[in-house]
DNA sequence: ATGATTTGACCGCC
DNA sequence: GGCGGTCAAATCAT
């Protein structure tokens, strides 16, 4: 309670002096922070009540915490929205950055490269970005591809040296129209058969975007049991091995097939975002052959079966099929990544 | 024309 | 210095 204390001192320090000489396009940004405090305090208060119950803390441990875990995500997410201006006149410093202060070492590397390059004072340099470190990261392995109901844009693909198969980088697509900072890293694996490692970096912070994903567990026949897990709810079915970073509900759909078709969601108009050509398109847009989605060795990882999930986190780490069980937090959706 | 992907270059961290 | 993550120009797709 102490560091959540100074946590939120901390933020809303920086959050009340900054917010009086906030640009105007900081404001949807600004009002994500207060949203998310919102959110925070509720929580909060919800943990406060669960330790005052000492008998409770042990018996529901789980849920002491879930809770936590979603107050320090509140916390990331308000960090992260108040970050997400591309004025680095207003960039906060974020209590997950444990980075030092650059040295003169680095300083000077930086300095001797720039003597050599040209590189037009306005414009960022190429390539200069800060690696976000000790931020919340959430895994899974997966037999399949996956789509987890985010828009996702690739940016990058590299050949990582213990494996055999390139890992492909992707961020939100409303990185910069709402500085969502969520990334993912999408590794095949050199398994037989072979899986996919997802490596999901920050939390999501562009509200009401989420896709609404349709997944249909492996079958051998695309046309009996198809099993589709629907991220539009608020429901966890015991059984759902679909991951910690959604809503869940599993439904079987009829044996004549036409899964997609025949979901329903509670998702807005906001969703036309996504494209044919986006990785995570729906169900329905999705060849019967996942990896015919590539254009490369490994572009559209996004397809999810049943799978492995571990989460890190620079503060807290929890177990998946632990959460699974004990979706008791109120009004809050369950979420992990 | 617009947006997504590809891919070589760049930079931070170990 | 090498590896991995990110950038951004070029290219591709719609």
């Amino acid at each position: 309670m102490v560091l959540l204390a100074i946590r939120s001192n901390t933020t809303n320090k920086y959050f009340m002096e900054s917010s009086s000489t906030w640009p105007d396009n900081l404001l949807s940004n600004r009002i994500k922070a207060i949203q998310e405090l919102t959110q925070g305090k509720h929580l909060t208060i919800k943990l406060r009540e669960l330790l005052e119950q000492p008998e409770k803390i042990e018996s529901d441990r789980k849920s002491v915490d879930g809770v936590v875990a979603q107050i320090l995500g509140m916390f990331e997410n308000t960090l992260s929205a108040l970050n997400s201006s591309s004025n680095e006149t207003f960039r906060i410093p974020t209590t997950v950055d444990t980075r030092s202060p650059r040295s003169s070492d680095d300083q000077k590397s930086e300095d001797s490269s720039e003597s050599v390059k040209t590189i037009t004072p306005l414009k960022t340099k190429r390539g200069c970005y800060k690696r976000r470190r000790n931020a919340s990261t959430c895994t899974k392995v997966t037999s399949t591809l996956i789509d987890d109901g985010y828009a996702w844009r690739k940016y990058g693909q590299k050949a990582i040296l213990a494996a055999k198969h390139q890992r492909n980088y992707f961020r939100c697509t409303h990185r910069f129209d709402q500085g969502c900072q969520a990334t993912k890293q999408v590794q095949k694996t050199d398994d037989e058969p072979p899986k996919y490692k997802t490596t999901y970096n920050g939390h999501h912070t562009c509200k009401k975007l989420q896709k609404v994903p349709q997944i249909i567990l492996d079958s051998p026949n695309p046309r009996d049991n198809s099993i589709l897990i629907n991220f539009g709810t608020n429901t966890l079915t015991e059984n759902t091995q679909a991951g910690p970073c959604f809503n869940s509900m599993i439904t079987q759909t009829p044996k004549n097939g036409l899964p997609s078709k025949v979901l329903k969601h509670d998702q807005d108009s906001s969703c036309d975002h996504y494209t044919a050509r986006d990785p995570i398109v729906g169900l329905s847009q999705v060849p019967s052959d996942p990896m015919s989605m590539m254009s490369s060795e490994l572009d559209h990882e996004d397809m999810m079966s049943s799978g492995v999930f571990s989460s890190t986190s620079s503060t807290n780490g929890y177990e998946i099929d632990d959460m699974l069980g004990s979706n008791d937090f109120g009004d809050f959706p369950f979420e992990l990544c």
